[in-house]
RNA sequence: GGGUCAUUAGCUCAGUUGGUUUAGAGCGCUGCCUUGACAGGGCAGAGGUCAUUGGUUCGAAUCCAAUAUGACCCA
């Protein structure tokens, strides 16, 4: 059925686009189709891993910018033929879900430590099961067109496997250890943190000026320190060999004030003459530093804390009080017995926990860890040497670089219990008496073996209490979610494996993109994907960070409800240049429900038109032909963009070439006379136009475009938008689109003076050229439409009592009634003169510039020339003109 | 302390290996315009000596150096 049959059917769709009405609608249909849903077959495959979002999180910006951006690629993908898969999933967030279950538990009356590790996760599986995943389903309502099928949890029992082989496999290659080593230990979560989970801060804080007595002597020493509680578990006092402050106290020992335990004075360049009083107190077991010079000149280790940091039995009289109470109540001890010689304001970094926020404590305890330096490799060159792995913006290969040359073996190992537990079974106390093996079974096996003890049995085993990291689950992330580690030939993997885009912020790029980069080496001999988009962090219009306390971070689906996911969309990505961190204003949405509501009016008015069996207007025709040409040549631009990842510039494009060239432009020109009706020939071409406008529209606003497609014409399934072609580059004819801009000019100068002389539209008016560029006569049927020029004379001298403008070299002339403002119309001439002679000026000034015209390129000395005389063929109109006037 | 990146219109940013009319966009701003698809709209307009100072070049927003300011990363 033809458009033109339904008259005035506009007056039935509501003049706003109501997007609340529409996206459920669509999403459930998309759904029920399983548009999303992807198997392996012939075509070529396109697919996406997400970045795993936390079990715990709810939706914030950041998720919604990167996952808008992920279904753009994946939308653009499936409509150029691809099989298209966008896998989804969660992280099980080791430490933030059991910090999380720990405190509810606290809040019902429950301790951690009163339940057995059982116990505690069936109610960190419950806690998951009913809170987690809120974030998937909020995905839904942005319109992510995610293989739901497919979702994956990082503690899946597939997933635990993957992870549990991959350990057993590597420690089998002696790529992971155990080791006594000092760690970044977090009091308040009671685990280890690796290095990349510790985020350093500055703070005011003391630096104390203790005086240790020497033994045998009334004499002492003074050291500067910023943490007088670690005293007592000083193990000696060290100075620099060349300080002659100090030589003569070589060999002798001092005394720890308050235990009163006697150190050796030791000496080590180790330590800054500058620093302090050039002299350090030595504590192995609390200072990173201090274990090395503790290892090197074979110090006792003193452990003073307990693991939440509070002090231990060598603590004394302190014991039980927490570490920075302590400070308080030593340091007032030491000054009321003399032993504080003086304090200083200092300045000092400060580890803390990324989850906790606690002050994190170097601590010495036994942990695992995994080899970095060989495993880097390969990764190292993939992104830095072959660039089979790309990383945009570009930029950050340089903090890629100086994190994987610089790299230090990974602790792995976490003392929690939410996830994957270490497979290392003891079975004796001697230092190795533990096997490694993927299950209890292989564990026992194992055991006797290396025990030579055939008598061991279940009982004997005790698995490492110890969970693993959760980045060495989400390192296997792409690989695992296809099954690739388990079943290393299976079909999936080897169909979809690696994967094409990984979309995700440059503050996970160690955590995890340069470890699933190390991992696809590893595992798989091939890179996990071929392109990293880095999206900026988003913040608030004053470039602070979302965040909760800050409560600056809007709600996300009050967002969606107010303008729309489409909207939503739309605003993200007009401000997401790659990399750049992105001022998130809400002004943005309101131009993406804007933009929606345009696309929608323009629709309304295409579905209204009724038609006539009538000859194409010339003017239309010439319109069609024309944006023929500017939608392929913005096509181009629209897949170069694409292939550099600029996808707020692709989104740009479409912006204007839907708004300007097609809206303001097209329809305008082909657009019949109030209640006529169009041509066949038009409608047809401007529905077509229309349609392919949808589909460069789709992947940015999946909604509003499958709607609207849909309201074009009856669809069968199979012909829905989302599965739809992507357009296929034509001709760009330049002379059209020359003319067009020339056109434009003209156009623009006419309603210029109507607006200055209040003539109003509906009043005709004649125009007549001195056409000294002899532009060709084709658009003034276009020109006579957009500007209600009742004809268009050609003439060979100026016009006498008229209004004037200039395009180029020509000149227009507009009658009017009624004396016209000589001295004005001089005046405006005299400026755009003097303007043109002092561009000639700076043009003609290059050209007499004889090394210009010698090392200049040809092209650049004709464009120049070209400028010239232009510019010259202006003057001259523009002085005749001028004589003409006066 | 070490490193990376940035500085272009009121705001957010482009400017593709130095030459495409004396720098572009979107938003915002100013003025005019509503029975006509859309006021969530139309049309027109104003607005920048490209952070500063030197240098290289026939030619610099673009390359080099220094300075200033800011951001991020690492220890």
């Amino acid at each position: 059925m033809a458009y033109g049959q339904i008259p005035y059917q506009n007056m039935e769709i509501p003049s706003k686009y109501e997007s609340q009405k529409v996206e459920n609608h669509w999403y459930d249909y998309w759904m029920k189709h399983k548009y999303f849903h992807s198997i392996p077959n012939e075509k070529e495959p396109y697919s996406i891993v997400i970045p795993p979002p936390n079990v715990t999180g709810i939706l914030h910006m950041g998720h919604m910018l990167n996952n808008t951006i992920q279904d753009v690629l994946i939308r653009r993908a499936r409509l150029m033929g691809k099989n298209a898969c966008w896998v989804p999933g969660m992280d099980h967030a080791s430490i933030a879900t059991e910090a999380k279950v720990v405190a509810k538990l606290k809040s019902e009356g429950i301790e951690k430590a009163d339940l057995t590790r059982e116990a505690f996760l069936k109610h960190a599986w419950d806690w998951t099961d009913e809170y987690g995943g809120v974030i998937l389903e909020q995905l839904k309502k942005l319109g992510c067109s995610c293989d739901w099928d497919r979702t994956k949890f990082t503690l899946d029992d597939d997933m635990y496997a993957s992870v549990i082989k991959v350990f057993v496999d590597l420690y089998n290659k002696g790529l992971i250890y155990r080791g006594y080593r000092m760690v970044n230990w977090d009091p308040e979560a009671l685990t280890t943190l690796s290095d990349e989970e510790v985020v350093y801060e500055e703070k005011q804080g003391l630096l104390y000026y203790l005086a240790y007595k020497i033994e045998g002597s009334d004499e002492t020493v003074t050291i500067a320190t910023t943490r007088p509680e670690t005293i007592l578990g000083d193990t000696a006092i060290c100075i620099n060999p060349n300080d002659e402050r100090y030589r003569h106290l070589r060999g002798k020992k001092a005394i720890v004030p308050i235990c009163n335990r006697a150190i050796p004075i030791i000496e080590d360049a180790y330590v800054d003459v500058e620093f302090g009083t050039g002299c350090l107190k030595v504590t192995p077991a609390h200072d990173i530093n201090d274990k090395a010079l503790g290892e090197k000149h074979q110090l006792e280790v003193i452990d003073i804390f307990n693991a939440d940091a509070t002090l231990n039995s060598y603590g004394l009289q302190y014991e039980g009080q927490d570490r920075f109470a302590v400070r308080k109540a030593i340091s007032k001890e030491l000054k009321a017995k003399g032993f504080l010689v003086k304090t200083e304001q200092h300045l000092n970094k400060v580890g803390t926990s990324e989850r906790t926020k606690a002050v994190i404590e170097p601590r010495l305890s036994d942990q695992w860890f995994l080899k970095m330096e060989d495993l880097v490799k390969p990764a190292i060159a993939a992104v830095l040497e072959t660039e089979e792995v790309k990383f945009f913006p570009k930029k950050f290969e340089n903090t890629y670089r100086h994190w994987m040359e610089n790299i230090r073996d990974w602790n792995i190992s976490r003392q929690l219990w939410w996830g994957q537990q270490i497979p290392a079974y003891y079975f004796g106390d001697g230092q190795n008496d533990f096997v490694v093996a993927a299950s209890k079974e292989e564990a026992l096996a194992a055991a006797k073996e290396k025990s030579q003890n055939a008598n061991l049995t279940f009982e004997d085993l005790r698995q490492d209490e110890d969970v693993l990291d959760t980045w060495f689950s989400s390192w296997l992330w792409p690989i695992s979610v296809f099954g690739g580690i388990m079943e290393p030939d299976n079909e999936e993997v080897n169909y979809y494996y690696p994967t094409n885009d990984l979309v995700t912020g440059p503050d996970i790029i160690f955590f995890w993109v340069a470890r699933m980069i190390i991992s696809g080496y590893e595992f798989r001999e091939k890179r996990p994907f071929e392109n990293v988009y880095f999206t900026g962090l988003v913040r608030d219009k004053q470039r602070r960070k979302m965040s909760k306390q800050l409560g600056n971070s809007p709600d996300a689906l009050k967002l969606i409800e107010q303008y729309g996911a489409d909207g939503v969309r739309v605003g993200l990505l007009l401000s997401a240049a790659a990399g750049n961190d992105l001022m998130f204003d809400e002004d943005l949405c309101q131009q993406g429900k804007n933009f929606a509501n345009k696309i929608w009016n323009a629709f309304r008015l295409v579905k209204g038109w009724e038609v006539a069996d009538l000859q194409q207007p010339e003017a239309a025709q010439l319109g069609i032909e024309w944006y023929r040409s500017k939608f392929n040549q913005a096509l181009a631009e629209i897949e170069d963009h694409f292939s550099k990842y600029r996808i707020s510039d692709a989104l740009m494009a479409i912006y204007k070439l839907v708004w300007d060239d097609f809206c303001s432009w097209l329809l305008e020109i082909v657009k019949p006379a109030y209640q006529q009706p169009i041509d066949k020939r038009t409608l047809e071409a401007i529905v077509q136009l229309f349609e392919e406008n949808l589909k460069l529209l789709h992947p940015f606003m999946p909604f509003l475009s499958e709607e609207v497609w849909q309201h074009m014409n009856k669809r069968t399934p199979e012909q829905a938008l989302i599965v739809s072609q992507w357009p296929v580059m034509g001709e760009v004819n330049a002379d059209l689109i020359a003319g067009f801009d020339f056109a434009d000019g003209v156009i623009t100068g006419i309603r210029t003076i109507r607006k200055e002389k209040q003539i109003a539209m509906k009043d005709a008016i004649s125009l007549s050229v001195l056409n000294e560029e002899k532009a060709a006569t084709t658009w003034d049927t276009v020109i006579g439409k957009l500007t209600n020029v009742s004809e268009i004379a050609y003439v060979d001298a100026p016009i006498d009592g008229a209004l004037s403008f200039r395009v180029k070299s020509n000149e227009y002339f507009i009658p009017i009634s009624g004396t016209i403002d000589v001295a004005a119309e001089l005046e405006k001439i005299q400026e755009e003169l003097t303007y043109t002679k002092g561009f000639l000026q700076s043009v003609e000034k290059k050209l007499s510039n004889e090394r210009f015209v010698q090392n200049a390129p040809e092209k650049v000395i004709a464009l120049e020339r070209k400028k010239q005389a232009d510019a010259e063929a202006k003057i001259e109109t523009l002085e005749k003109s001028l004589a003409s006037l006066s």
